[in-house]
DNA sequence: ACCCAGGTGGCCC
DNA sequence: GGGCCACATGGG
């Protein structure tokens, strides 16, 4: 059932190549800069961080909190989002030395329980970067998918955990198919999903129950 | 002038 | 546990 999706999203899109970034670092930070944000305006942001040389841990870390501001701005909520990257380096650079190797040493289940206590990363950043930095497989399940889960119906519940154990038990765990399903599955929420009469082209029009409104994402 | 984007935490009931 | 809200910029 998921791999059958999986291959007409790919058919369909071809390989996303997820994730943009010249080093796992980046994925991070761009990760929590991302959430609720179009990717362009992250791309911005990531831009200005280079420019001043600063995406790296420490440097990151020594940075004002007024100069993050600035260099973030573009991607968005920058006052709420400077917060959750100090979260993130002050956790990371404590207790890992700014060393993801270190980090990424925990078992998967330390790892995910560590990074859902630091502020501002949530379940879906927490495995975005786990799987995209970390090359660990674990699946990251966004709005997009929970849509996806309701229109086919592929599962009921719409619990964050649930809905990824579910992906999780049913696909093949293979970090290269997880990165690939998510990114497709982004894209076919951005380019399908809004609007009925777009549907008649979507690759996944067979069996979809969209019938109600333009926009009925699960967390709007 | 709207509407939306690769979420999260706070607060209320 | 669920429902609503603030957070903010840039593109369509």
């Amino acid at each position: 059932m998921l791999l059958k999706i999986y291959d007409k999203l790919l058919n369909h899109f071809g390989n996303q190549n997820w994730w943009p970034a010249d080093t796992k670092f980046e994925v991070i930070v761009g990760a929590i800069l991302t959430q609720q944000t179009s990717w362009k305006n992250v791309e911005k942001s990531i831009k200005n961080l280079k420019n001043e040389n600063v995406l790296e841990p420490k440097k990151l870390f020594n940075l004002p909190v007024k100069t993050l501001e600035i260099l973030i701005r573009p991607s968005g909520f920058f006052k709420v989002k400077s917060k959750r990257l100090r979260s993130f380096l002050e956790f990371f650079v404590e207790n890992y030395d700014g060393n993801l190797d270190k980090m990424f040493e925990l078992s998967l289940n330390d790892l995910r329980n560590n990074l859902l206590s630091v502020h501002g990363i949530g379940p879906e950043t927490c495995d975005s970067i786990i799987l995209y930095s970390g090359d660990k497989p674990v699946f990251v399940v966004d709005a997009y998918t929970l849509r996806l889960c309701e229109r086919y119906p592929i599962i009921k519940t719409k619990k964050y955990e649930e809905v990824r154990e579910f992906f999780e038990k049913n696909l093949p765990k293979d970090v290269n198919l997880f990165k690939e399903f998510h990114a497709l599955i982004v894209e076919l929420g951005k380019n399908y999903c809004k609007i009925k009469p777009i549907c008649e082209k979507c690759p996944l029009n067979e069996g979809c129950k969209h019938e109600i409104s333009n926009n009925d994402m699960p967390n709007r």
